[in-house]
DNA sequence: CTACTCATGTAACACGTTACATGATTTC
DNA sequence: GAAATCATGTAACGTGTTACATGAGTAG
């Protein structure tokens, strides 16, 4: 029960049609909240039926004619009750994929390679997206919603990194039964890192390392 | 459609009751993929209307009789199909406070960061759970299922590093509407730092910042 | 006495996808 | 001539949640 918040949340800031707001899932949170038509627009039609949206319909002399929605008193309420509610549910990984990767032992090295790279290619692909979907961004957008593309891009970053890698223990035969890819030690290195990274004084040690990186990326 | 599926590659390993099923979901793929008793006990049936598993039911003497379920040929064949089939679809981050957060800019400061906080708090606990899940793994899991429970822990730190960089941001009125939180030049040295602690062979300045990093660890 | 484990299920909803249906205008 | 854009919807199906229902045994 998000989409008709994120509706009402749209049409806070002004009327649009149902076709306006199906585009703006399109253009703006596309990849993060997809909505199809088959649902949109019978859950227009029931919030406008609870009092939550007020219709207008709009007479066009070309094309077909076009519902105008805008929010009532009742919708504004809900809408600013639901954004003050704590989120106390944590949202499952719930992917096909993560589901495969459980039974992978069943394939031979061939076909959980040929996985492996399919998800890469896809995820490599949905960066790009998201990529030009934040430079698309300029100014349509508040501090808050870009960064959600922000967060889009750091999450495909990791979950390529995460497949890349996976390629490399199976390719080397790697994969064993004790040990964890990412061992607390690793993790640990890795959230010191991050501090270090956004860090106004970071240690003698990482300037150091960053420079490095830095050249070779120039060169 | 993959809930089926999961259902079949768990029975491959051998029969199970219902409760069995659900207690391997609870403990083992929990976090990734829950499964409800009204969605796994009506599944359950229909799968073996369908003819994908056998159903013997054991009397028990103190308790209710069990249904202990195993699989057919057909249930075979269609697990070993779905298993091969590639993966073309990406997930989405479909989240709740993903959506809040889009319209967060509705808030005050003290709410944006009561409800950062609140998703810290949140994350940190399922953090926890995970690293528990992966300690009681021992020989009961198979490689790649282990990589499962490593990617979560990755998952959830990085969660947790993002969350914990906007509390900052948003604390110190940084959050500008123009510049992105993560650039391409940062994401560019994070992926090398990724590089290069998987590397046989990382460079003198990656060396001696992990050696600091560990000093200080220890200490 | 309370709460948890074992053990299975139904019924009512809520959420979401896919295919189908229509039809004019515009762009390549 | 094909495909995309504008514009709205229905119908069938699939997936998932929540509350309810039952009932014996066990651990604190």
């Amino acid at each position: 029960m998000a989409l008709r918040e994120g509706i009402l949340g749209i049409l806070s800031e002004g009327p649009m049609s149902g076709y306006e707001i199906k585009r703006f899932f399109r253009d703006i949170i596309k990849n993060f909240w997809n909505v199809s038509d088959g649902q949109l627009y019978p859950t227009l039609r029931k919030m406008h039926e609870e009092g939550l949206i007020e219709k207008r319909v709009v007479e066009q002399e070309f094309t077909a004619n076009k519902n105008v929605y805008s929010i009532t008193q009742q919708g504004s309420e809900r809408f600013k009750k639901w954004i003050c509610e704590s989120v106390t549910k944590f949202e499952e990984l719930k992917e096909p994929f993560v589901m495969k990767l459980f039974f992978f032992h069943r394939l031979s090295k061939a076909e959980v390679l040929r996985h492996l790279h399919e998800q890469f290619e896809l995820h490599s692909k949905i960066l790009d997206e998201f990529r030009l979907m934040r430079d698309t961004y300029e100014d349509k957008v508040t501090a808050y919603q870009r960064l959600i593309g922000d967060v889009g891009v750091l999450y495909i970053e990791v979950r390529l990194i995460w497949i890349g890698r996976l390629i490399e223990l199976v390719e080397q035969g790697k994969v064993s039964k004790r040990r964890a890819l990412y061992t607390e030690e690793m993790l640990g290195v890795g959230k010191q890192f991050i501090r270090e990274i956004f860090s106004d004084r970071p240690t003698p040690e990482f300037s150091r390392w960053i420079e490095a990186v830095q050249k070779r990326a120039g060169s």
